[in-house]
DNA sequence: ATGGTTGAAGATCAA
């Protein structure tokens, strides 16, 4: 099966480039990132046209988390336990036959110095207890999202232009870095040769996209079940490059069954 | 240092 995760900027500028996407690329499940709005009232009738089961957790304006998927999904949870951004939709959970899958928006925390970046870093705390529970059920766990952080130096254009940014600071890195060695994967960074290098963002500002301006945000946490059945993972960069692409482009994976 | 762009709003804010 593939698993895609994809920060779209905003559901109701991007619907169609969505359902080109998921006729295009057929993924199984679609974590989606980013809805900037209520879903009340958008024609979301097309997602289901494409053969797509949803569930939706919008917010008026602001963030918002979805996941699609071809199989219907049950419902978990929306937020994380003890969510510090409680009224923000930052976190939905949903079961797909025997995998768990969460759709992650994490705060971007910018400007450093600021109670933003203090949320930040609570959020991923609480996310972090949330995983270790996680791993405790031994199941096939898939946490996909825009995780707002570089989890290294290899995985920005340039770590000068992105020195003062909340995305690369070090306690941004070191509370990804407590998740990852809970016991999940990387999926993204196991695929790739050690040099090798693939951004997952551009920023529409200052020619980023034609100059590859990028950096790896969009991540992929595996689970050891999910990991042994995993078999590659990569970006559809493509959409980066449609007319109205978003600011992301789509990063999938594939596993055994 | 600043500015550059985009979406959801319907003035600015967030990114």
């Amino acid at each position: 099966m593939q698993i895609v995760s994809f920060n779209i900027n905003g559901l109701r500028a991007r619907l169609p480039r969505l359902v080109e996407y998921l006729d295009k690329e057929k993924p199984d499940v679609v974590c989606l990132q980013e809805l900037k709005g209520e879903v009340d009232g958008l024609p979301t009738g097309d997602v289901e046209k494409a053969g797509y089961h949803a569930l939706w957790h919008g917010q008026k304006g602001f963030n918002g988390v979805a996941i699609l998927s071809k199989d219907e999904a049950k419902l978990r949870r929306t937020g994380v336990p003890g969510d510090p951004l409680p009224e923000q939709s930052r976190y939905i959970e949903a079961e797909i036959g025997d995998l768990i899958v969460a759709s992650i928006y994490l705060p971007n925390g910018n400007p450093i110095g600021t109670e933003k970046f203090d949320k930040k870093i609570e959020w991923m705390e609480r996310l972090a207890d949330h995983a270790e529970s996680l791993l405790k059920e031994e199941r096939p766990v898939v946490l996909a999202g825009d995780y707002n952080v570089i989890p290294e130096d290899r995985d920005t254009y340039s770590v000068k232009a992105m020195a003062a940014d909340a995305l690369m600071q070090p306690e941004s890195r070191a509370a990804l870095r407590r998740i990852v060695h809970q016991g999940w994967t990387d999926a993204l960074r196991a695929a790739l040769p050690d040099e090798e290098k693939l951004w997952t963002f551009w920023d529409y500002q200052r020619g980023a996209w034609p100059q590859n301006h990028g950096f790896r945000i969009d991540h992929f946490l595996c689970s050891p079940q999910a990991a042994d059945r995993l078999q590659g993972a990569g970006v559809h960069k493509w959409a980066r490059g449609e007319e109205k692409a978003s600011d992301h482009a789509p990063v999938w994976m594939r596993m055994e069954g």
